[in-house]
DNA sequence: GGTAGTTTTAAACAAACGTTTACATTGGAG
DNA sequence: CTCCAATGTAAACGTTTGTTTAAAACTACC
């Protein structure tokens, strides 16, 4: 056993292929093919295949909600009241401590998270909210506090609004910076990409009614 | 032939299905029977499944994108200067006033869109890139009129910032209709939720860099 | 009324899918 | 070495998929 587990192989494997071409259209004999292993390994180590999707998902989601937690918890006992570009920036900051996972690409993970939310997988978004729930609502709450003049109704809509703006362009993110490049010349990582959704969330939230 | 014809029955039951279930999830067996057609049929009518999916997209596509040019022209036209909030509302308007094709729902065809975006299919992406890229490039051109100070690369990525609320949102706008209305006890026909985008992505447009 | 062209139908097609089975192979522990 | 549990493998399973075929039914025109 000198090269990855096998566990480990097929989950690489599957990640990349369902950030490409999405869940359904990603069959479990190309993701063994790629992984180098038996096409039965899969239903022997994960049970099925909506079991090896909510695998691939706990793996990257697990060590980030589990740090996002702490840094909520620390934030919330801090002495300094809650600002709203605070806010944003702790959730960027929390994503990008979570990148140096071995050499695997932030932007793979922003797509299946996209993917989790705009395709069928009725099982994944309820595994999704059962098990990272309780953090969302946690961070909503924070994020209630830092707009307490806006009406609760306009503010559950903006959030909404400012989650699919990330979800849309960060799963989109590698197709999008293409363009940028090419048509503007100019090249941002992921970082720059979301550090510019700062100011426009931050300014949509505080707009008038 | 007293009921509608074949092909627009096809075309019915597949525009809800696919939205409601994805495109490679939605097989053409399940589409012809809830159209009562017999399965044959959509080869014979359309050719593909892939085409199916197009012409799903061009019925109600094609007529929008033709009253958004006649608006776009007239508003480019027109004497007052660009506004970057006429620019918006002006979008907002062309969605509202193709509605009334026979009672369908508009959130489907959001959802749609989301979908063409989402999913793999890149037979779809390329088809309404060339048959509605055009349109799509004389609104983005308006827009950087209506935002004379800011850099270009920065207003590129903020389009992709308002795309993605307007998407994510409306397309998933009948599930968070129902959470607004259970947690808030407030109703919000699409309208005004489209409405409540404009002054969100205004001040988000015009956020200091 | 018969005939040519269009549309509908039932049946079959090959291919791909997730899953299961039965059988090797492996690697330590006793 | 022997045994046993864990892991890897090849082959087959039964479905379901999109598509095609060939015949039937229908429509309209001379």
């Amino acid at each position: 056993m000198s090269q990855p587990a096998t566990v480990d192989r097929i989950l690489d494997a599957a990640e990349k292929l369902f950030a490409e071409h999405g869940f359904a259209e990603t069959s479990l004999r190309s993701i063994t093919s790629k992984a180098g292993v038996n096409l039965a390994a899969v239903n022997y180590h994960f049970g099925s295949k909506k079991a090896l999707i909510q695998a691939v998902f706990s793996r990257f989601l697990d060590p980030f909600v589990q740090n996002l937690s702490g840094a909520l918890a620390d934030y919330e006992s801090g002495e300094k009241e809650v600002d709203l570009e605070g806010v944003l920036h702790l959730l960027v900051d929390q994503i990008m401590a979570v990148q140096p996972r071995k050499s695997q690409d932030l932007s793979v993970c922003m797509r299946l998270i996209g993917l989790a939310y705009t395709q069928g997988q009725g099982h994944l978004k309820k595994y999704l909210r059962e098990v990272y729930g309780d953090v969302f609502q946690q961070y909503l709450q924070l994020m209630v506090k830092a707009c307490p003049e806006l009406p609760i109704d306009d503010l559950f809509w903006r959030v909404y609004f400012m989650l699919g703006s990330a979800v849309f362009t960060l799963s989109g993110a590698n197709a999008l910076r293409a363009i940028a490049e090419s048509d503007y010349g100019v090249h941002h990582d992921l970082e720059e990409i979301m550090r510019k959704m700062v100011p426009f969330m931050a300014a949509g939230l505080r707009a008038h009614v």
